[in-house]
DNA sequence: AACCCTTTTTGACTTTTGTCAATGCACAGG
DNA sequence: CCTGTGCATTGACAAAAGTCAAAAAGGGTT
């Protein structure tokens, strides 16, 4: 069952038996229905969570009432306001469940208890931060360096499923174009 | 000479005077001249840079060979191609001086031996990479949410340092805007 | 002051993308 | 089997931003 979040802590630090013990001693699971919103703007991220079935989306939506993806994560994949659950500041993103999906956590608490108490438990963490910020690294990179039918072809290249399990809509708030833009990209 | 670095970490961590004078063995000073390039496109990064003063850009080149700048640093913060330095992997990016810079630097080997060797020295780097996240966050937000206007004008309220003190072509850049757009907004 | 070199501004035009509105389509719930 | 409701597509037009070229404005050097 906390299978997917073992291996994924595993590929990124050797945890022995017993830490591995202490940290699942920590987590929750939650069963979220499509639709579900897990966190709003203006509430604090008071829980890590990590996705292990299901696709979620952490978004923005603008004074103008418009829905901006910063993020869609699908199974096996931590899915976190990472910056509101760091300062325990309230959250400027939503985050919610595009598909039903399966999801663990830790409380903030213990997230930084363990981080002290467990050293193959901190070398996870900032081995996660590190794969976070190369991601978003690139992410700034296409969004300066491409237009909006170059980010269309290379998303639909390099990652086929997000056009694929995604509807239209979410695509494009996720690549910044609007809808009608996009369905005439796909249409050539 | 290097007391700026010294105060940066312990704004970050809290370091002992034995530890602080075991990081500061490992580092080396340079003197670097406007237009330099510390590190380009296809090079490893083999040193964690700090900027105690001057002006540092990180940008990509395109196909089309045009600069688009994903980073300024000013005085007082760090400067590295951190994908590149943390996986050792040729670096996508350069960065260049735009202004005569005072930097430090630390090799990748110290980098890591100091992580292992001195916990608040990982805990500097942690902290290190929570910020640079949270930076990149809110680099993504601008982009997918506010239009090129809106983006020059919360870079005016916010961030004037940038517009007083940088060329508008690399203001442009920076903003992911034509040189003459931004031209053309400033105008108003 | 005169020169060169770079940066900035301006104008005319093109391309890209967005907006609004209408239509078609598909699926969930009664 | 009908009927909404939301999503996708298409068309016509508008707005935003880019491109190219030329002129203007600075900045430093001799």
């Amino acid at each position: 069952m906390t299978d997917i979040f073992k291996d994924f802590i595993t590929q990124l630090a050797e945890v022995n038996k017993q830490d591995m013990n202490r940290i699942m001693s920590c987590i929750t699971t939650h069963e979220i229905k499509k639709n579900t919103i897990i966190l709003s703007q203006g509430e604090v991220c008071t829980r890590f969570y990590f996705l292990e079935k299901g696709c979620m989306r952490t978004y923005y939506i603008t004074k103008e009432g418009q829905e901006k993806t910063r993020l869609v994560s699908f199974d096996n994949s931590p899915v976190t306001a990472l910056t509101s659950f760091i300062t325990q500041k309230p959250s400027v993103e939503y985050i919610d469940a595009l598909e039903d999906s399966e999801l663990l956590s830790i409380s903030y608490d213990d997230f930084f208890i363990l981080l002290n108490e467990i050293p193959s438990w901190a070398l996870f963490y900032r081995k996660m931060l590190e794969l976070a910020f190369a991601f978003q690294n690139r992410r700034i990179e296409d969004l300066v360096t491409l237009s909006a039918k170059e980010r269309y072809e290379k998303l639909l290249k390099e990652q086929p499923h997000y056009i694929q399990r995604l509807s239209n809509r979410v695509v494009a708030t996720y690549l910044g174009i609007s809808q009608e833009t996009l369905s005439r990209l796909k249409s050539k």
